[in-house]
Parts: structure tokens; C-alpha cells; sequence
DNA sequence: TAATTTCAAGAAAACGATTTCTCAAGGCCG
DNA sequence: CGGCCTTGAGAAATCGTTTTCTTGAAATTA
């Protein structure tokens, strides 16, 4: 009868001969509790195994200590290292997280922001600065903070942890280009509702157009991260003429199946071919030759959008929109062009 | 005034010219409301966008369609792919995550799964079947339901998704004693607080004993999921004496690990030693030369696992210890023995 | 010493939904 | 045509906390 289903905060006063209140009060940390009545509602609480209704006291205290996250997908080490830092760090501060995946479908992720914010969400991070208009219009009408990451964009209302992915592209651009290629190329994942490789894609060209070099004699594959196609994408370039001697990859998963490729055709990697990755993960090292990328600062990204997260509303001012460096690691996978 | 922070039922109701009791009912899809009152009400919630408070409902409906998941980690894919697998199909219910990494460490996981029980999760979903007493003890006190994964061990009130790792093991040495090979060694996952490492490992090494290989003569390494430690592993067996020549890794990072160093050292895969993952990750297809492995069903588990806590306590009766196939991928990483 | 603060703790309201009762109005049957 | 179901919808209770409001006693001040 007392082992039914669970002891609720009321059992607890009782058996500790306090009221509710009281218990509630010790439960919180609330200091004007006297010594004995306390460790009388501790010893009781224990004693009853009382574990409080989260729904009640959120729906009371208006606090629910849970925040989202919607990412595209787990199945890519990028962000599913961010979510493992994001978590890391709000779980220290007893804050739990919601996760979903939205596989790139910015209308679903609409509907996952719904569900988040009628769970009480406090907060939610999102990827990129690409979204429905009426996703951020419902988090602002609802009052719940939002942040960016893999974009270095904030907006009036949200924050944004992350970095300039038209800077990164950029920089995968100049590398090339100061090791004397000239016939580039690109395999760049699917741009379409993604800004982030939209901007990788659009910052190397850019550069490219600078040093003279036309877009449009730039042949430029788009690709879901998968190895496969990286392959086969590299294949395409690889038959369009003049052939590039070198390719950047938004991501290292493109440009391991690129290197694949490359193995395959014969193609020797970086004296034919110069390949430059995006992200570093841990399997940059694992081809042969082991890839020259640029890092992305995954775990970085989670823990401080997490801080972000976690700071009162006035500390959030100092933080939004906090660019990250993005650096270039250079492996073996990229050498000098040709002499032209 | 009605712009100011969000509509509750009672404004809806007020607009629709109808009880809140009847808002309630249309919300959940009661079917025994009149079409022209629901229209009304529809279209009242849509105008004041109207979102619904899940703390409230949660408390006096006492179902708050939330389920927790403790992961070791997302930073390997065996599990991020599986979360992946598992968000999917809840969300098609309606269902959201709470994601809780524990590090491999089963006092936090205790912890994580009394704030999930707290935050009222309907199921959680556990990795292996090694956890404290205290923490399943909990979950059946106060009626949550519980998956094992990547085990297929179930108890008496938890189910289980996975499969056999002591017999994983033992297809991996079955395999490469059938290649001929006499001298084998293991690199394997950190065995404490691990029943799914050290099924792998003992696994293995029971069914070389059955083949009269005695176990003290097994040079067995241990090192967490790491590339490096995979590395340095394979460097400590090569240097033991009689050599072996094939290796059994608890994971196909290790493997990867292990693969590099026989690179560097000047070994031949599989010539000279042949090596043989576990997981089946995308990255077996990475190495020089490709990776011999046993497929982890990780997408398949966080599906059924899902399906399990969809399920109706009546239909979970039929779902409790699944075991799922364990297969051997093969590549190029395993050869024949050398001849004795 | 009387008046005023301070303090610990209880009583009761409140959070925003769902659910249980209850009831009036129609439809159906004999 | 009268009584009995059925049906749609409102009133009020309820879920388990936290919070606000009170209150009596103790401590402080004048």
C-alpha cells in the first residue's frame, strides 16, 4: 500500500510531520528550513523512495529544464559529436535534452519545433541559419531562446555558435591556389535548403572568380555525405576535361570516397590529384594518403551552445553570435600543382 | 493583450464559444463532438496558435509520450546510428527522446535514469545488459518500461534488442580457425562495467580453447574505441612472441587502428597477419585493404527497440529478447594461415 | 517593556490541461 | 404517444507540485 506505485510529495510531509510546503521548500534548497525539519523530509523522502512529478512541477514552476535540439541527422560524426558535447554539458546542470532528427527537411523540422515547444522546451538549437520563417516566428511569439550552429549568422532573436562556411570555402580555395593548381574542381553536398554547404560552395568559387578563374569552368558535383558518392562524384570530374588536378570536398566522407576513387582509377593521390576535406574527423586519417581538410570545431560548437544556453538572459547578450576559427590541417592528401 | 506570451485552452474555448472540456476533446480527436463545434474550435486554436501546454497535459493525463535513451556515447557511430534508427521511428508516433550519454560509466547512467523516471519517460532504452542493481530495480518500481540493446539477454521485466556477443565471439574465432590460423591475439574494448567486450572476448577465446588453443597463450590487448589505442595495441601484440597471425578487434576502429600500424610497421594485411573487425561501420570500406568484419545490426536494434516501446504492454508480452543475426562481411583484411 | 521586525512553517491558491459527472435534447421503440 | 437510449456538451473535480499569503512566535529595537 505505500509500495503501490510511488510516494508523492504529500506522503513525504506526512511522514515527516511537516506540510507540503515545507517538503517542497527542503526539495528545492530553499534555506529558511530549520536543521531537524529538514533532515527529517531528507530521511523521509528517502526512506518513501520519492522521486518528484517533473510535469507537476513544471507545470507549476513555469520551468521545465529541458531543451531541444533538431539536427539533420545522427549518422554523420559532425553532428553527432555536437550532440554529444551539448548534452555532456547541459546534463551537468541537470538540464536534459530532447533530440530529433529532421534529415534535412526544414518543413519537418518545423513540425519538431512545434512538438518542442508544446514540451516546454527552454530552448532549442538548430543547424544553419536556413529555416521556415514561421519555425523562428513561433519560437520568438513563444519566447523561447534559439541558436544557431554551423553558421556564424545570428539573428535579433537567436544566437548563433559556429562559423563562416563562405570563409571556409574560401580558404580551401587560397590553399589550393597557393600550391599552384589552377584547374579546380568542387563535389559539394546537396545545397539545396542548406545553407552551410551553400556557402562552402559559393566561397570557393568566389575565391576562384578572384584569382581569375571563371566559375563556370569549374565543374562542381553535389552529393548526400555518403562515401559512395563521393566516388562516383569524383568520377564525373574526373572525366570532364581539362581535368582538375584538384578537388575540394564539403565534407571528409565525400572526399574519402573521392580518394577511393582515385585508388581505383589509378590516379595517384597528391601527385595527379590534390583532395581537400571539410570537417576533420576522425577518419580523415584513416585513407591513404590521410586527408588535408579543414577542421570544424564540432565539440566546441555543443558545449557553447550549451553555455549559451544555460546563461541567464543578461549574460546571453555577451554571447551571440560567437565565430569560431575554422583551421586548415594539412595531410597528405594535397600537393603542389602542376607547372603550368 | 491576446498577442502577449501564448493562448491557453480557456481562450480557445472563449473564441469558439464553447467549454474548454469540449476544446479538450477536439484537440485529442474525441470523435463525439459535433462537426460544426470542432470546425469552430479548429479554426479558434489556429487563429490564436494556439500550442498546448505538455506539462499540464502530461500531469493530469499521466502520459507524457516521452521515452529516455542512456547511450555510452555518440561519439562512436554503433550508437549514434542506432539513436538515429530510434528517434525515426518514435517521432512517426509522436514520440519524443530525452538522450542521455553515460560514458560508459553505470553509476552516472543510474543517475541519468532516476532524472529520466523524474521527467516521467514513459520506457527507457539501456546499451548492454550490465547496469546497477539499483537502477532496473527503480525503473520497475515506478513502472517504466526498459530495453537492453546491443545484448540479448532480457529479465524478467526488461526486454532485449540484440544479439549474442559471446557467440559474435565465437564466429570470429570460428572463422579464422577455419582460414588455418593457430596463433591468434585480441585487441578488445575496455572489459569492465562491459558485458557486450567481454562476451566478445570470451567468446573468442572459448572456442579457441575448443580448438586445444589454451587461453594463457592468447595475447589479449584492451584499450577504449579509439584509432590510436587500436594502434598501439596491435604494436604491443606483434611484439609478443610467437607472433600471431590474426587478430580479432573488438571494433572496427581498433581494427582500423590496427590496420594502420601494420602499414607503418611493414606488415602485409592480410599476407602477413590478417586482421578481423567488429560493427561493420562505414569506415571499414576506408582501409587499405578493406575490412573483414561482423555487421552490428545497429539500425535494425534502435528500430525494434523502438517498435518494443510503441508497442501495448499486451504486445510487448511477444517482443521481450530478440536476437538479431549477427553476419561476417568479408574482405580483404583476412587471408589464409600459414601453413603450420 | 511595548512595538516592530524577522523568521519558520502552514493553509490555500494556482499552474493548464483532462476526465468524470451530469444533464438536456432528440431519436427510437413498443 | 410516453418512456428509454443515445448523443453532444457543459460544470466541476483533479493531477502533484510550487508559490503566495498568513500567522504565531521569537528576536530586535526604542
Amino acid at each position: 500500500m505505500d509500495n503501490e506505485e510511488g510516494a508523492k510529495l504529500i506522503d513525504v510531509a506526512k511522514l515527516a510531520e511537516c506540510s507540503p510546503a515545507t517538503v517542497s521548500r527542503v526539495l528545492n534548497g530553499n534555506p529558511t528550513v530549520n536543521r531537524s525539519v529538514r533532515e527529517r523530509v531528507i530521511r523521509a523522502a528517502a526512506e518513501l523512495r520519492y522521486v518528484p512529478n517533473g510535469s507537476a512541477r513544471a507545470l507549476r514552476s513555469t520551468r521545465t529544464r529541458l531543451v531541444g535540439a533538431i539536427i539533420p541527422t545522427l549518422d554523420h560524426a559532425i553532428y553527432a559529436t555536437m550532440v554529444d558535447a551539448l548534452q555532456a554539458r547541459l546534463a551537468e546542470k541537470g538540464v536534459s535534452l530532447i533530440l530529433n532528427t529532421s534529415t534535412y527537411d526544414i518543413d519537418l523540422e518545423y513540425e519538431q519545433a512545434k512538438l518542442l515547444v508544446e514540451r516546454g522546451a527552454e530552448a532549442v538549437l538548430l543547424v544553419g541559419a536556413e529555416h521556415r520563417p514561421q519555425t523562428l516566428a513561433m519560437l520568438e511569439q513563444k519566447r523561447v531562446a534559439y541558436v544557431f550552429t554551423y553558421t556564424s549568422t545570428a539573428t535579433d532573436a537567436g544566437a548563433a555558435v559556429g562559423f563562416d562556411n563562405e570563409k571556409a570555402g574560401r580558404a580551401a580555395a587560397r590553399y589550393l591556389l597557393d600550391l599552384g593548381h589552377t584547374r579546380l574542381g568542387m563535389i559539394a553536398g546537396i545545397t539545396q535548403d542548406n545553407d552551410r554547404a551553400r556557402g562552402r560552395r559559393d566561397g570557393f568559387l568566389r575565391e576562384l572568380a578572384k584569382a581569375d578563374i571563371d566559375a563556370a569552368s569549374v565543374p562542381v558535383a553535389e552529393g548526400a555525405y555518403k562515401i559512395e558518392n563521393g566516388r562516383s562524384s569524383m568520377k564525373m570530374l574526373m572525366a570532364s576535361s581539362p581535368r582538375p588536378t584538384a578537388v575540394f570536398c564539403g565534407s571528409d566522407i565525400l572526399a574519402a570516397g573521392a580518394i577511393k576513387y582515385c585508388v581505383e582509377a589509378g590516379l595517384a593521390v597528391p601527385k595527379d590529384i590534390s583532395i581537400i576535406g571539410f570537417d576533420n574527423l576522425e577518419i580523415a586519417v584513416l585513407t591513404a594518403p590521410e586527408l588535408t581538410t579543414l577542421e570544424v570545431p564540432a565539440r566546441d560548437m555543443g558545449r557553447l551552445a550549451a553555455d549559451y544556453i544555460l546563461a541567464s538572459p543578461l549574460q546571453r547578450r555577451h554571447l551571440r553570435e560567437r565565430e569560431l576559427p575554422i583551421s586548415l590541417v594539412v595531410r597528405g592528401s594535397t600537393g603542389p600543382g602542376r607547372a603550368n
